[in-house]
DNA sequence: AATGAATGAGCGTTCATTCAT
DNA sequence: AATGAATGAACGCTCATTCAT
């Protein structure tokens, strides 16, 4: 199999410009921002449509809100995979993963999950949802089944093993973006090895 | 030295029934309704009390949530401490606490942590926070601590350490109490094992 | 030279009609309720619009404030002028505009200067207001200005001699507006000649 | 007769300690902050009472601000008949009178007449308010009286004379104050002669 | 399809007034 | 008589949503 291919944005040409356009600067502003200080004029205007035109391609709010989320974490599966390959070593695989979210929630190019306001998007709780989410992290799911298939892993259900092992990677980044820990390189390191070492049949 | 006594509650009885109606109604809210759905006037029903009253107690709606986010954290800090004791052995204290924080979430009388709310909540960035909540999570540091002075734990900054290990079950919490991924009771136990192994020297 | 013409007011036309409907209807709310007595809600209502519209074309209370002031202040400039021609003798002019004075703030159609209540309203008190005032006066300066030239005036600021003659014009108007004293024919014309006297050389 | 005395204020003796100091806070705070910017909480901050209290002395605000209006005018009438005995030639009584108007408007122990809060106050309509004025102001009618006697002022009431010789320096000491324009002494004696001249029978 | 003026419910907050103590 | 905590209507203002153009 190849390098992992943005086969998850195929649906965004078929997006109209103005649509996109309401996306990103709802993205943009919630960064800048925050959730408490957007309003769809602001959204409007930064978008350069006006203000009745967001409802052509929203319900509401909410709605835009929700499909806001669900582009961010199709961008965020699309960057978690990026880089891997099936036929890299299971550890390789996992380092990569680690970092990719690291680097996701670091850089610049994603402000939004920089400030955990990502979080508090409102999520759809439907099961079809649930469905979508388990598709787009199908390389996570992957890596840790085949982990556990041979005897490397420990043999939990993927969901928690990605909390043992990544999530710490996204936590980690957060304190660190928020300024509460400043993370080194070496602590970055060592962080990758206790993540891996935690979910290691020992 | 004894099992941990409830001596950060003890400004409570001190503090005024209105107030502490408004901070318990204010959080019933914010976990139902979440940060963005709750107003100064649907606190003031579900307190029983008039808007202006509010105003009597917490300077603002910002303040009312700072001091709502101290009120949490300090009830945290209790209930991660509870039932430690400084003789216990250190893998028996890291278990009750793994377990202290589990539960807390999981039970019906925190529901605002379980919701993931908590995090969002306006924190005040000055130093003394910072020094407050270092006091506050004491014996989780002296536990690190210990187990880095016997090089058990692998040597690494306490907020580092906290992250790899006992983060994990805050996060695993929240993903059963969402619904996202219901854990059994022997997950439970692989998760704090691996928890244990995070950490841990290998 | 020539009559005076509302020059001063064709910017009006421009002016939106709800706009200028908020703007009568705050006039007219001040006179009956004073200062301190209205509303952005009750202007609303008066002018029959949504409240919200009154801030599309107001960024807050205070300048719906200016703006009336402004826009009043025209008005009573225009009116002041009205019927005035360079070619007049001194004396006639003088008394014209002292009647004008008398007219408009004993009129139906501009009750607010009835009440006193103009002078209440915030004022700019930039450089440039300064400036519109003393071009929306001009004709009474030109009139102090020759008076003095011919030596008919007292040799004083313009300031001064407007106080000492055209004040008591509208401060009179006021007291028999509110009822305190009422002026008869005779008093007027008496008051009229008094005013003079004040200004003139003797 | 002699230098008249303050009889108007023979009541305040009777007035109780509190009241006093609620009536001074409230013409503090007025001067200081403005019509708009002054509570019933402040007042009773400012006079050391409770804000209960002020409601045994006054009916409500209304109430307050209308007895505040009555205070500040009999001080009002007092200090325009300070220095003034009969026996003054008239001219002498009507330049004391003047100055006066002049000085307590310029001055700094009545601070709201000053700022224009005082025209503002809340008055009551009614007839024995009028005849309480009236009395109050005994000294001018009386210099107005005389000068009519005698031939000296023309055939016109209390009421035009005052607004023809009097009102013109608290109109101009307030527009000295407000900085609209500065007069200076020589103009002040201009001033004084000019209102002299407007009343006087030519 | 797109606009943006208009709407009005709802926000956070204030403050004149009351009343149990 | 005096207190001050409590009240809740009303304030200035915002903004999600609608609709005539």
């Amino acid at each position: 199999m190849n390098i992992h291919s943005p086969s998850l944005f195929t649906k965004l040409p078929v997006m109209s410009d103005k649509k996109k356009r309401i996306l990103q600067a709802t993205e943009k502003l919630l960064a800048e921002y925050g959730f408490h200080g957007i309003s769809m004029q602001m959204v409007a205007k930064e978008a350069g449509v006006a203000t009745g035109t967001i409802y052509r391609y929203f319900e509401d709010k909410d709605d835009l809100l929700h499909q806001l989320h669900d582009h961010i974490l199709s961008y965020v599966a699309h960057k978690i995979s990026q880089n891997i390959s099936d036929d890299m070593p299971l550890q390789q695989r996992f380092r990569t993963m680690w970092l990719n979210i690291w680097n996701m929630a670091t850089e610049d190019d994603a402000p939004l999950i920089n400030r955990g306001q990502f979080e508090n998007l409102p999520r759809r709780k439907c099961h079809e949802q649930r469905l979508l989410e388990k598709k787009m992290f199908a390389q996570v799911d992957q890596l840790f089944e085949e982990g556990k298939a041979c005897g490397l892993f420990k043999e939990l259900d993927n969901e928690i093993l990605s909390v043992l092992s990544l999530e710490t990677s996204a936590c980690l980044a957060r304190k660190h973006i928020n300024g509460v820990y400043k993370v080194s390189d070496a602590d970055l390191e060592s962080a990758i090895q206790a993540s891996w070492d935690a979910i290691l049949q020992h």
